[in-house]
DNA sequence: ACCTGAACACCGTTCAAGT
DNA sequence: ACCTGAACACCGTTCAAGT
């Protein structure tokens, strides 16, 4: 926070007093708007009402602001985690909660699906999920192990649901239709399986699907401390 | 395949016979170099020794491309897949062949996270999911579900790997040196989670934390088929 | 000390012109 | 029928010049 030491001599012009929390702001601002607007350096200048490259005065580079931009998003979703739930619980919330942000701001969750901010809010989920495997009974190496499994699956699902919200609409049709079109005219022989269930393939809800994997990772976590627990 | 219904008069230079499969080819020689060489439609016109426009007489866009190739590295993929295994081998079989395949060609298995190529090798990994959810004992929209929970999952999680496989040496270095570096100079009263597994994060293996997740989605299916026998 | 704006080295894609 | 090459509308980023 120590940046800006002094704010005399400010308001030359209207929306041009640069820092890095208002360059943020106007990113998630564009990143909320979808697919509708693209996150690019001219745009964001546009929104600030500055020069696009004003914007390197303050990030080293649009990798640097994003980093920043998606910490930010992390500390949302650490918000909306209530108080007071078991470590099941937590992990399901923190599961809402990534995905509800991710496909409010689609760039940034799409952008961070493989990266590690290494910035505050980062540290504070690592924790939070640590705390969730170790009250489910894991600790040490399988503590680790399965803290990672979690981050990193969540994040990847999530991500991939947020790059997905980021198409047009015409590709996302496309691959939507897949269901109702391509996959009901395959060959039956070919693929007796998919002509059996092409009615049922349609009709699975993207609700449906994160809820089993979320599900599937919170089981994984359980049997594996009732094993240990057994030995 | 009857695109080129005669191949006379051919070979007028080199390089530049044209034709859909060439330019798949060429492009996942591209794709083989992983973040040494952009995946772009100049380098593209390179590597066939053609003009990089010629492309678009074959291929309505550089997505439609791309949609060809991987359907090309899901072949692949299903060619890697021993004969006579169980559900749970053919699973475990195509999630490794998925990410060894991934790893191969990063820029494809990074772009295809989040698509659907509605191609013939799609199909066939479709089919496969099912038979093998289906042999564990599970039908209709339970299947049906299983199948979209697999597929996604793999999906994501095979692409997130491909995606950061794709940085660049110095973005990769930083972020893999947080577990060393940062994570171990946080403070301990705001993250005792953290301190007191430091050590273990950081020696987590990428294949222990794949092996986890697929693992918690074969689980997954079992025991849900366990559940609909006991009913 | 910070912002501006021209400029550079890239992208994917279109289209008239060539053979 | 297919390929070429100039051109267009974009990108992120650098750097000298302004205030």
């Amino acid at each position: 926070m120590p940046k800006s030491p002094a704010n005399t001599a400010r308001s030359k012009r209207a929306g041009s007093q640069l820092t890095p929390d208002a360059i943020i702001e106007a990113s998630l601002r564009i990143a909320a708007r979808g697919s509708e607007d693209a996150f690019t350096v001219r745009r964001l200048g546009e929104e600030l009402g500055a020069d696009p490259t004003a914007i390197y005065r303050h990030f080293r580079d649009k990798d640097e602001l994003l980093l920043s931009v998606a910490d930010r998003t992390l500390g949302e979703v650490l918000d909306s985690i209530p108080e007071g739930l078991d470590w099941k619980g937590r992990i399901r919330a923190l599961a809402d909660g990534s995905l509800a942000v991710a496909l409010k701001y689609p760039v940034v969750g799409s952008a961070m699906a493989s990266r590690t901010t290494r910035r505050p809010n980062e540290f504070r989920v690592v924790e939070l999920i640590l705390g969730a495997v170790m009250e489910a009974g894991l600790e040490g190496a399988e503590a680790a192990l399965h803290y990672r499994m979690v981050a990193d699956s969540l994040l990847a699902y999530v991500g991939q649901q947020a790059a997905y919200f980021l198409f047009d609409a015409e590709a996302r049709a496309a691959d939507e239709s897949a269901w109702t079109r391509e996959y009901r005219l395959v060959d039956p022989r070919a693929f007796p399986n998919i002509t059996r269930l092409s009615t049922e393939l349609a009709e699975v809800a993207d609700e449906q699907i994160f809820e089993a994997t979320v599900g599937a990772l919170i089981s994984a976590i359980e049997k594996r401390a009732e094993t240990l627990r057994g030995a």
